[in-house]
DNA sequence: CGATTGTAAATTGTTGACACTTTTGGGCTG
DNA sequence: CAGCCCAAAAGTGTCAACAATTTACAATCG
């Protein structure tokens, strides 16, 4: 039996707080302060420090010298554009890569999200949708290239700033990843290409 | 008369270590401690650790929970060409940008970042050279994209892991970036285009 | 003799206190 | 009344001490 990951204050706050922008619960503009996080989270200064030069890192902060942090803007419609070109850039390279292909269990997992997505869909929980989505491509790009690809990846979606109450509905959102695992699974990498870059917008 | 640029200690100190790590004076898997650091630099641990956050967040520095951290590997060639990808979308989207087109101060200050790498082939520095280079890329990328995709595609650079000991002579390559200035001093956009392009790799 | 366990040293994670900077608000001057 | 200046408040930057974890090493046991 595995063990339950464990996962450190720092990244656990972290995770919270991007969970807080990507939901829009903390508008773009909107100001934080160390020690109101600190009552929050009930922790010293000091990792909350840390967590905020990573956001900052992320993109999703703004910071400036002496004068806190505040939730970063969106991006341009231009920025945006190049954000998904970078996207589809890793995320073919992703599916193209042949060292370790997608096995069984791969597949299973992919699925899991799939229908997590789904869940998430009719309950009407955008961010979970979110997530579940962000899962799914971070599954692919890290099966391609680790840890340190999938972060970098991760930081140009968390830019992005998806926003799943404006999108499509349910079904399409669900039957396009569908679609991507099923050209994959019958090795035809050209469609799966095809449809993940479509996805992807 | 312009202020000097007031520069945080934390940057500075990050500055210098990535510099450190470009230059090979810290090889990849060597281990850094915080208590070392603090005496080279004369500041407490504090600093030191945002400083390491920072450079893992770049990927220069690898990083486990409660161990410490180390100057991170090469990128295998596959994640290195991908990089060289993502590079050319980004640096071809800046010189495509056409809201704040170069003016003829850019083009001094380009000219100007040019010579210094003439001057730090000429000296042999190749760290200087490094440095000439990114920051005649980062000069296009920030007219274009500001700040923000400044920093995003400096941590991609970062990873490339430049070494200018196995690049070409020193006139290919102040003759390629001269090329490339020519090129958009003619408003030939194809034409500067190709040849960044053929300037990364 | 090899493997394991327990203890000591070294290193990182966290905290609260202090120093410095920025912001805020009121009073003064013109 | 607008604008400036100054003091108080709030917030960030830095530091040194403490807590928790990991590593190194030696003693013990099979």
């Amino acid at each position: 039996m595995l063990d339950r990951q464990i996962v450190s204050v720092k990244d656990q706050i972290a995770e919270q707080l991007r969970s807080d922008i990507i939901s829009g619960e903390l508008s773009p503009g909107e100001k934080l302060n160390e020690v109101s996080l600190t009552k929050r989270f009930g922790v010293s200064r000091g990792p909350i420090r840390d967590v905020f030069l990573e956001l900052t890192k992320e993109g999703l902060l703004a910071s400036k010298n002496n004068c806190g942090v505040s939730v970063n803007h969106d991006l341009s419609p231009a920025l945006q554009g190049l954000m998904v070109e970078i996207r589809r850039t890793i995320e073919t390279f992703a599916i193209t890569q042949h060292n370790d292909p997608l096995n069984e269990e791969d597949f299973d997992n992919l699925d899991a999200i799939i229908g997590r997505i789904r869940e998430a869909f009719k309950e009407n929980d955008f961010t979970a949708v979110t997530k579940a989505d962000i899962e799914f491509h971070r599954y692919l790009v890290f099966k391609a290239g680790g840890a340190e690809l999938a972060n970098l990846w991760y930081t140009i979606v968390l830019r992005m700033r998806m926003n799943y109450r404006r999108l499509s509905t349910a079904k399409d959102c669900v039957d396009e990843h569908q679609a991507i695992i099923d050209a994959l699974r019958n090795k035809d990498l050209a469609l799966a290409k095809e449809r993940l870059i479509a996805n992807i917008k």
